[in-house]
DNA sequence: TCAAAAGTGTTAAGTTTACACCCATGA
DNA sequence: TCATGGGTGTAAACTTAACACTTTTGA
């Protein structure tokens, strides 16, 4: 680098730069969302999503990877950036830019030591309390972007284990539209979409007749996947 | 700030920030960018998006606003922020992370000064060149996010003047999604958005007949408004 | 009087919604 | 044998797409 390019960069200042994880599990008919109860500070005592500060030689979104695998022990997980939330306040003990992720995780899956270390729950979202900072308006849009990605790509089988039902899949999307589903016509569409597989298999758990489970086929999807829901 | 609270924030590492804007203009039915061919370093010589640096105190909604107003000397831009790039090596003069924000200019109002002193120019979008560092991916990730904003809100307008003939509306939303429309279904569609009025006024510049002029009022928009293209 | 853009309705196709009963099984 | 969740088809309503001619006016 030439002496008039390190002063080009060096006359500007330089910031803290911060991660925030909205990380979706789905349970019992309805989507959760992995908080820290915080018993460090700054604002002890209160809740927050899960964040952390990117390092020297990391990307922001390795640095987003690091924070979701610290909480939850869970590496390859489907992880988006949101948005970058850059007010000079936002955060009010010095001043640091975040950029939100949210994940999508099999809550069957997560360490549950790691998350016990870190003092974190599981909560249902409309049990959601007030949260810290901005975290508040950081979870109102990474609801609204994953509601929208969920519904023009198969993600949403993110948050089910690899094989699940079709009553899963159904309550799956209800608990992400809010709103309920008939029966027959969430079957059809689910029927035409030909990367959602049947495995042959039975899960008999939560019924006599036992249901069909399913799975989804990436390289199938790729191959000439429409997904609309 | 107590003593720990600061170790808690110095400990980690600071970075440059910057903001790098995809400024849309609609000419000739043609979408356009207005680029700098860079007289400067680095990459002097080469063709970039606008940007700069976040400065102390200023958002970074703030700094986008100002970058966009230093180069076209227009405020009150509708402006989105579209994706943070945080990647180590993004630009090989020095680690900056950059939020990338589109905007919506009225192509006939620029301050065509300003424009001429940092050597910028109006690209249309098949022409547009290689540019710097990641400049195409902000460019393909920004287009991918105007259409798809275009298509459920009606932010299409910010590209037209104040008032508008129908036949400049549809060649618009063609240019937008490079798709052509059926001309009475489109003003089938936008007569049922009465929050698109006509002015009474009529234009005469392009044909002998006159074509209606209409205008987008925000405020019937807010009311009841539904908008989908 | 004619060239050029503005303006205007109807029908077919496709998509979405609503709706109710039988099936298989283990306890 | 019966209670429980699993599985299945059809018709109406609505939305979208296709299509061609008349109008106005200034040169």
């Amino acid at each position: 680098m030439t002496a008039s390019e390190k002063a080009y960069y060096s006359v500007h200042p330089k910031f803290h730069m911060a991660v925030d994880c909205i990380i979706f599990g789905f349970e019992d008919g309805e989507l959760s969302l992995l908080l820290l109860k915080r018993n460090f500070e700054p604002a002890k005592g209160q809740w927050s999503l899960m964040g952390g500060f990117v390092e020297e030689g990391e990307s922001v979104d390795d640095a987003a990877r690091r924070i979701v695998a610290q909480l939850t022990g869970l590496t390859d997980i489907y992880m988006r950036q949101v948005k970058t939330y850059g007010n000079v306040d936002r955060d009010p003990g010095e001043r640091v830019i975040s950029s939100a992720y949210y994940a999508l995780v099999d809550i069957k899956k997560y360490d549950h030591t790691l998350v016990q270390a870190h003092n974190a729950f599981w909560v249902k979202l409309p049990e959601v309390p007030h949260l810290i900072f901005d975290h508040d308006s950081m979870v109102a849009d990474a609801l609204r972007f994953m509601q929208y990605q969920a519904s023009i790509k198969p993600v949403g089988m993110n948050l089910l284990p690899e094989e699940f039902t079709l009553t899963q899949l159904q309550t799956l999307y209800e608990a992400i539209f809010r709103e309920s589903m008939d029966k027959r016509n969430f079957r059809k569409k689910i029927a035409s979409m030909d990367y959602i597989e049947k495995t042959g298999k039975i899960d008999k758990t939560l019924s006599r007749k036992g249901a069909a489970l399913y799975r989804f086929n990436p390289e199938r999807f790729k191959e000439n996947g429409q997904f609309k829901i």
